[in-house]
DNA sequence: CAAATATACATCATATTACGATGTATACAA
DNA sequence: TTGTATACATCGTAATATGATGTATATTTG
């Protein structure tokens, strides 16, 4: 079976795949697991992708973390699982959002300069 | 004993502690291990801190992959090993750094955007 | 002078994380 | 009817950073 690869390695994304779901939930109030992941695809033209194998066991971490509440509906036969934020959700959302730009702050200062100080090449 | 620790979720730093080290090597020709530590730790003000544990095996595998060369330099009777990119290093180096730009900034546009299109809160 | 701290390297076991693989099921399009 | 999309779940594996541990020398400070 042919996969689409993400476009990054998968190492960078480490440790921003639940800021990533914190900052979606928090943005359109309640999402289910697939919904998520196809929007995270939109959004960025398909570079980054969650695999539904990395997706379900942090949405099953958050639940049992008591950052989000979940919401079951019915499609016909078929059951959908709406997720939303709690308000220990929100604010955790708020923390690691300002954690990962603090960050990538920092890294751009170390890995984003020109390197003037020392002798042009 | 006791340990400062880095303000950043260690997970974070997952696939940019390599990329850290081939920008400062690129920047400034030639470093020893204990000397990338300390520029690190200096640049982002204390912040980002690489542990020998974690810089010394990336070193050994650079240098296994080729894409830096050793020099081994006597201090009095301990010896101190400098490390400097190869053309192979190079070019990952400006590989790595550019996926690692993208990378930041795809996920700015999911992270940081203020999702005015849904409702405001 | 002694003790602590800094310099300088190395290696191993462990924890965390994302992912591929696998499984179950329904809906719809070719 | 065959494949693809929707929609969930779980398990084993691989990659990575780190704490712990070990070995030494050099310097600072009480």
């Amino acid at each position: 079976m042919m996969y689409i690869c993400a476009m990054y390695s998968k190492e960078l994304l480490k440790g921003t795949l639940d800021i990533i779901i914190l900052k979606l939930l928090e943005e359109n109030g309640k999402m289910y697991g697939y919904e998520i992941c196809q929007k995270v695809k939109d959004i960025s033209d398909g570079k980054i992708l969650i695999r539904d194998g990395s997706l379900y066991p942090i949405l099953h971490k958050l639940l049992k973390d008591g950052m989000v509440t979940t919401e079951e509906v019915n499609l016909g036969k078929r059951v959908r699982k709406y997720y939303s934020l709690t308000a220990k959700g929100k604010g955790e959302k708020k923390m690691v959002v300002a954690e990962l730009a603090d960050f990538m702050e920092t890294l751009s200062k170390i890995v984003f300069s020109d390197g003037k100080t020392s002798a042009a090449i």
